[in-house]
DNA sequence: CCCAAATTAAACCACTCAGTTAAACAACAT
DNA sequence: ATGTTGTTTAACTGAGTGGTTTAATTTGGG
């Protein structure tokens, strides 16, 4: 069982990518990687419905990205523990990453010239 | 211009997650990472059409993640050039090791004992 | 020139998705 | 009990997706 069942995670990597693909999404994690919040909290940016967020969040969820707890009437929604505790902020790292990657590469399109490659910008 | 247009490029987060987001797609680009290949050498693997091969070459190229140069009535498509070329292997690389994570998590997540974790399950 | 190969384009289908609104549910306050 | 707050569910819409098949397009080879 070397490559067991590469299939069944792949559809996990699919639920990952896909709750990645989206920009409201997105932000939502980087507001839940400052703390958790709940599904109104959550909400409130981005000029939506508690339904539109609640799905969402239920997204993120699927993806194994997000964790819920439900305190009284509220759910608390915050990354998701242990194993993928790390994984989060990793997360954020490479967005900015590929933030930066693509932002790079852009120009470079824009431009013909090659040569200067600016390589290094591991900033903070 | 520390964060300066930040919508502009999330749309291409967008795309690029997305892209990611399709099994057929991530093969793609893994067999892309050992060499250059047309649309029909992609397309063979995956018991698809032609045209629907073509349409995720297009995504993938749409996200800036793939690159063709038509040759003669051939297209060669490869991953993309300078900028974005470390981050197809780096690409690789985490998914390989969201695989783990999410592997980890899922085990995890099925016990609710917490304490006798069987790692070391790094195969391959 | 004509034919076959490689690819795209167009039209279409079933399905999913992001968003809404309206109703239901749950829990705290009065 | 009634109301109000936080959230989900259900039903719906409009747009997009992955897939197909059937042309059209380009190109290399007799």
């Amino acid at each position: 069982m070397v490559t067991p069942m590469v299939q069944q995670r792949s559809e996990q990597l699919d639920a990952v990518f896909h709750a990645l693909s989206d920009p409201t999404r997105r932000e939502m994690l980087r507001s839940l990687s400052s703390g958790p919040r709940s599904i109104g909290e959550l909400a409130a940016p981005f000029s939506m419905s508690f339904a539109g967020a609640s799905k969402h969040v239920k997204t993120l969820e699927r993806a194994g990205l997000v964790n819920r707890s439900v305190e009284g009437r509220t759910h608390r929604c915050s990354l998701a523990p242990a194993p993928l505790a790390g994984a989060a902020d990793w997360l954020r790292f490479y967005e900015r990453f590929w933030n930066d990657r693509l932002d790079a590469l852009e120009r470079e399109l824009r431009k013909p010239e090659r040569g200067g490659a600016k390589k290094g910008e591991r900033k903070e």
